[in-house]
DNA sequence: TGGCTTGGTAAGTAAAGCTTACGATCCTCG
DNA sequence: CGAGGATCGTAAGCTTTACTTACCAAGCCA
């Protein structure tokens, strides 16, 4: 039995994978002349995904920070991709929507994302492929409920 | 059946989980007062692994580019962790080996690790871990090929 | 109506990478 | 043996992705 080498832990593991796969998808969408990073491709793709919803539901959604959402989305206007239209009921609340010129690409990225991970997870079967989609959402579940209990300054400020 | 989100796609999944393990990560080694970035920690970790091993030779194994290790060196060697002894054989080429101060952070970091990962991959048995290990480490080498077939510049430059 | 909360953002920072360029050394072949 | 190309490490500078902190404007509530 060969020795478990410690690069080769889940965690190593996913760091590489992960790595690799910005990558590829950088080279992948840079090559196609998309304009867009990967970062700003899968706010596109939420979005797109929910569209109307306001920013703050968004960025819960991609689990980032509401900052880090916007300026993606200022590069996405900038673009012409997206639109902030004013919350009919909430004055400070935007809800975002994509714009017809973002469909062309929504459909290209979408295939390109589709082809890169067919490629990718080549040698699995269906079955493998559901088994670790399964596997990777038990981890982000873990991993938020870590990040929430990691950080509980919201309540309790004052006795 | 529900509809299948998006952003529950395997691809989407793998970029939440690293940003959220690194995120998980960098909590947990800040918190315990070590002064290393999760990077430098995975490049002390992989030093370890293959002690007086060429610098070249790290980079390839950790499949980054070995200008970003020089980075993460030059800090580990400023925190008196690792240090680069010329390599007898080649004036070129620098090993790296860990000091005796490393070990007992490394020990620290691989306690930690090993905590996190326990906590991140809770809901999975030892099978379904070996099953997720195995799937991730197809797709590293899936993504491994991809990378050198897409940049073939290194042969043939003349005919 | 006055005070907290919430939504969005300006500003600045940090980590983790990359590319390009370059000096120094090594290797190879004529 | 000597010159040309390959390889090793690295200085310099950039990009992407994310965070924090601070703030204003608008809503909510007592």
């Amino acid at each position: 039995m060969p020795v478990r080498l410690e690069t080769d832990t889940i965690g190593m593991l996913l760091t590489d994978v992960s790595r690799l796969l910005r990558g590829a998808f950088d080279r992948c969408i840079s090559a196609s002349g998309l304009g867009v990073t990967p970062g700003e491709a899968r706010a596109l793709i939420q979005v797109a995904a929910t569209e109307g919803i306001k920013q703050a539901d968004i960025a819960v959604k991609m689990g980032i920070e509401p900052m880090t959402l916007s300026t993606y989305l200022d590069r996405l206007q900038g673009l012409g991709l997206v639109e902030r239209v004013p919350d009919p009921c909430d004055g400070r609340a935007k809800n975002v929507v994509v714009t017809e010129k973002a469909d062309p690409l929504l459909t290209n990225i979408r295939k390109e994302v589709r082809d890169l991970m067919d490629q990718v997870t080549a040698g699995l079967d269906a079955e493998g492929r559901e088994a670790l989609r399964e596997s990777l959402k038990g981890l982000r579940e873990n991993l938020q409920l870590l990040d929430r209990s990691g950080s509980p300054e919201k309540k309790s400020i004052a006795e």
